[in-house]
DNA sequence: AGAATAGTGTCTTTTAGACACTATAGT
DNA sequence: ACTATAGTGTCTAAAAGACACTATTCT
């Protein structure tokens, strides 16, 4: 290409000449919510196990936020996109690669770290709990998997001239074996012609750092949002379960009860059966299925 | 809270004697693709005319891609979020405020820009075209309304052990008084336990600046997506409109025709009916109607 | 009159919800 | 035998698809 711009410089000639401005650049990490689903202890030999949502957290070990709970971290280097990043830290904070990550949101309120102008591009993560092997946080950090109870509040919707004002509370409850954390998020969106607003603010916040209850609750509306027309449970599904652990998964990140026969005809296209069944439950063994890749949209 | 770091410092301390490192930081601007929709041009007094997508470029008066068509953006500065920046840059740009507004997906190649490393965290906005009373562009750079045939060609699931490989490509094409743009995008995904890739690439680009083609399929992807569900097309309506009108702007999206019948059905909750009808049709008049921003979700 | 669209009725098909019933290993 | 779950059958209700029919205004 042969085009000269306004000063007779080719392309070529303008690139090797441009010097980057010296006004104030953000810097940029990556947060990374990771999610995985295990099972809680049964009280009886008969009984099945629950399933219980959980997310990996780091105590940071600094200012500022020093003492509270961090989503895993860390800022993009150049030569590299947040995707690789993500990956990166991935394996670095928690050990674990090849599983399902997703973009999620680019938080970038100029105040949300006092340090310094940080924007964070968020990702969800989905990884099946028996791909854990290496416990997470081998280095000086603290990590952990906290066990997450995700329950709407307040919910109200205010009409006025033109529009609506939606607000909607969310009440999350962290839990590991020596720590709680909460914090209370609230939704608002106004839809109307003239204006169109989403905010997530934090209303109230028990040892979770930053912003990241925010990034939380949006992780969490995402994964419901996405729950019942794409097969992204899969993801933390092991190579092998029985339909009613996949209705628990289901149930646990919805925070509600499934009909049984209907849950099945609906993700009948997205497992295929095997010829294994469970063994030594105390009850009538379970078929095993594995995921059918083909039937995930 | 007195909480010490390991150097003995409070986070106050620790905060006054912060000082940012001199790594390498990204420069972050905003790109919107800003769709609305228009009447075509009608044959006879008696044919109610079509509708037609439309998406504002801007004509690179300098390099890189001198002469190509961008979307509309700039850089975010510091004391504003990507999403007050975004509404600048509509404001500056395209002269309209007070419109949906929606955050997309932030690309971040490094080599997306050949000067710097720049990321572009794109928003979708979605304006009336009746409100479009301020010509857009009106100051140095070029501004045009393009019109927008998005097709899907080749299409293609490869499976492999374990997994699927899913390929689309996507057919653009743009047109304005006196301009014709095209670009064929690649999506490209893997889905299995072990992986999870997405990827966008520009298999070919006849004018498009920069990635352009890739921010602009994926906003054609999450407007399709998002248009069953959500009642998102209300924001690409005027103040009153016909239950025709609103269904062509579905059918344009969506690149297929829809029955009238069953479409009226499903939108029956988002509008509510005025008592007004349209005059000198050269048929049967239609009643108007409004949105019933309650119905929207 | 007749072109072109507006608007409705209704039949069929599909999908979802509800719930009861039968089946079966393990102690 | 009994517990706890597995798995299926079937009825009902709701939603979506299909299509035909009637209604209405302007030239």
């Amino acid at each position: 290409m042969q085009k000269r711009d306004a000063n007779g410089l080719t392309e070529q000639e303008f690139l090797a000449a441009y010097r980057p401005g010296d006004y104030v650049r953000p810097s940029v990490a990556c947060d990374m919510v990771i999610f995985t689903v295990t099972d809680t202890e049964t009280s009886s030999y008969r009984k099945n196990p629950d399933k219980e949502l959980r997310v990996l957290l780091i105590e940071r070990g600094g200012h500022p936020c020093l003492g509270e709970w961090a989503l895993p971290g860390g800022f993009v280097n150049p030569n590299e996109n947040t995707e690789h990043a993500a990956k990166r830290e991935l394996k670095e904070e928690a050990g674990v690669e090849n599983i399902y990550l997703e973009q999620l949101y680019t938080f970038s309120d100029p105040n949300r770290d006092p340090r310094t102008w940080v924007m964070s591009c968020s990702y969800m993560a989905l990884v099946d709990s028996a791909n854990l092997r290496i416990q997470a946080g081998d280095d000086a950090d603290k990590a952990a998997w906290f066990q997450l109870s995700f329950k709407q509040g307040y919910d109200d919707s205010t009409e006025f001239l033109g529009g609506v004002r939606r607000i909607r509370r969310y009440a999350l409850e962290l839990t590991s074996d020596d720590t709680r954390l909460s914090a209370i998020v609230e939704h608002s969106r106004v839809i109307s012609k003239n204006c169109s607003e989403e905010d997530f603010r934090i209303v109230e916040n028990n040892g979770l750092a930053f912003d990241h209850a925010k990034i939380l609750t949006y992780a969490l509306l995402r994964l419901q949002g996405k729950l019942d027309y794409s097969g992204i449970v899969m993801h933390l599904m092991p190579e092998l379960f029985t339909l009613s652990e996949l209705q628990r998964v289901y149930e646990v990140i919805l925070g509600k009860t499934l009909l049984k026969a209907a849950f099945r005809r609906k993700i009948a296209p997205l497992v295929t059966e095997t010829e294994q069944f469970t063994q030594n439950a105390g009850h009538r063994p379970s078929r095993l299925y594995k995921v059918n890749w083909q039937g995930i949209r």
